[in-house]
DNA sequence: TATGAATGAGGATTCATTCAT
DNA sequence: TATGAATGAATCCTCATTCAT
């Protein structure tokens, strides 16, 4: 049997995938890079991706799985949420921005060309979902008292933005001076400094 | 918007650009499209473009002149900065990012492949130019009395990131309730509430 | 206007066309041999045919249009018929069918593959009407007296055999003797003798 | 029905390809296709047909031998042939033509297409001792004063062509009805009646 | 012997660009 | 200047064949 090979020939496709997708775009993307990049030669692609838009929608959606699970997770659930572990999961939120740049990278093209990529469904469906549990974070900090007067929603809309653009202006890898000033400001848009 | 131009077909051809490359990317645009939108024959493009790579750099070039202009304004000068003042520049920071939706969708889409584009230079030059920009504003605002102790770097780098983001996020065409939103959100990163 | 050519070009596109798919059959039969054979280039064929596939569909509709108005023609009328006129008739076809080589060899190979083109149907038509014009005339012949006794589906079902078989024999060009040979054969098919 | 033969395996593979080739010609069966219809793996076909076109060649050759075999046939000589013989045996060439609907389908697709198959000179070798057959049919009728005064070449190219065409012409299975219909129109072309 | 993953040559099609009118 | 036919490089995808297991 060749099954064992088999999964590491598709983990290689999909993060050659996944790598020339984030820089170059679906279009200027070509097979022949991508299987060069894997180490494979070209029809090998094709056994394990049917086509093209096959691969990309891959490189879209699974990475959004591990995603999804890890920004919306609070330990202990949303009740026992204290300031400390609300900095935390802020903090948390910027390190996996910052630390996903290839995968929200192509999260963004899909974004940015919303006509184009029925993707794009997944996407909103995220962003809903994450949009609610913020709100739910900021009804929970203000009721507690540890955060201040603040609209939900607008809380909701401004982190959102904020966090997707952290990942969009700054290209090179992230350094730490860096990472904390994210990390504060974020606080900031909670109404909460340092 | 740009610059005023006495031909007016390239203007129609110049628009087509702009939304189609803002809908579709580069490589999904073709000559074809952008003629078909612009109302003029297909060899007409080539007449006003040399290539489709520099009507695309145009696309990303031209709208950038404007935006400069209208980030970095402020009226009688930075000594004179006052409070009110500031939030009215936050505001229209804030609207310019949610107006030029065809505009800042090319330039992320710019953004998001910088090995891709060279015109990815004039876009960093201009957000290091923002970006100190900021940084002044935060000092006199810090000096002034108006703005409470933040590092200008990381409002800076807060700030352009938000307005980024914003951008990004919302595909439909913005409402009154989400400007707002965004504008007290944009405030709260300069450490100020309403 | 460069159209006059055009008319031209696409009858040259054609021309080659019917010859490699009468030669070589659907898939074996490539675009650049077919450009090759026209005498221009690979992607002026797509000018003039927008898919392969319509090419071929062209290929075997338009032949089929001179087809149909040269196999079901009677002059003055059925109800003229004389035995002189129906051995011209006979005689006709029999020429038609050896004459249009190409034509007829691309519709066996539509004929032959009846799941595969849906072209089939306008044959199956052709058919169906060239088999009803023969009927009519069987059963005129045996009014007026100058055909025997005969079961004009029969000799409807046997005449249309007849004629598709003699273009699938022979596959070099008929000379005179060999089409005398088929016109006799095919007067037998209608009981009467040479 | 052609060979017997040891190994069922060979058999299954050998009639997918006759199936698969007879319904959509070679260049668009895929040996893929003929694994599964076989119910073989993909890999072993190739064991028993070293190429594609290895199939595709035992497809059209091996039926030829049956078919030689039962066309070429008269009981106890031709010396001792009769009328009734004589319709006996274009029964059974009806018959026959109309039973082996895939194996003539494929021939029918070779003969097609002289240029591209080299099978065609044993197609040739078959077609011309069958002409000759009929040819012999004809004299000894005529001499023995069963079949009227005919031009026994003018006989033998008919027929042939008429057995060719029955086949061609009819994509559903045949009935009795017109069976009987071809038989009766097949006679005529001896020169005799019911 | 049986299997099916790996390979890459070959083909249809797209589309930027050229250029004659 | 405006047009759109002509060109062919580049790309996705198919599939016969090979070969390791």
């Amino acid at each position: 049997m060749a099954k064992p090979r088999s999964d590491q020939k598709r983990e290689e496709i999909f993060q050659a995938g996944l790598k020339l997708f984030a820089q170059n775009g679906y279009s200027k993307t070509t097979i022949k890079e991508i299987a060069k990049e894997a180490g494979v030669s070209f029809g090998t692609v094709f056994t394990y991706f049917e086509t093209k838009e096959n691969l990309f929608r891959a490189c879209v959606i699974e990475p959004l799985a591990y995603f999804k699970e890890h920004m919306l997770e609070v330990y202990e659930g949303l009740d026992n949420l204290t300031l400390p572990k609300l900095k935390e999961l802020i903090g948390n939120h910027v390190d996996l921005f910052l630390e996903m740049e290839q995968e929200l990278r192509i999260i963004q093209y899909v974004i940015g060309q919303p006509h184009r990529f029925s993707e794009i469904e997944e996407l909103d469906q995220f962003a809903d979902a994450f949009f609610l549990f913020i709100q739910d974070i900021v009804k929970i900090g203000m009721k507690k008292g540890f955060l201040p007067e603040s609209d939900p929603q607008e809380v909701g809309y401004g982190y959102l933005a904020y966090l997707s653009g952290i990942r969009l202006i700054f290209t090179d890898h992230a350094n730490v001076q860096l990472t904390n000033a994210f990390k504060n400001q974020a606080l900031r848009l909670f109404g909460i400094g340092k």
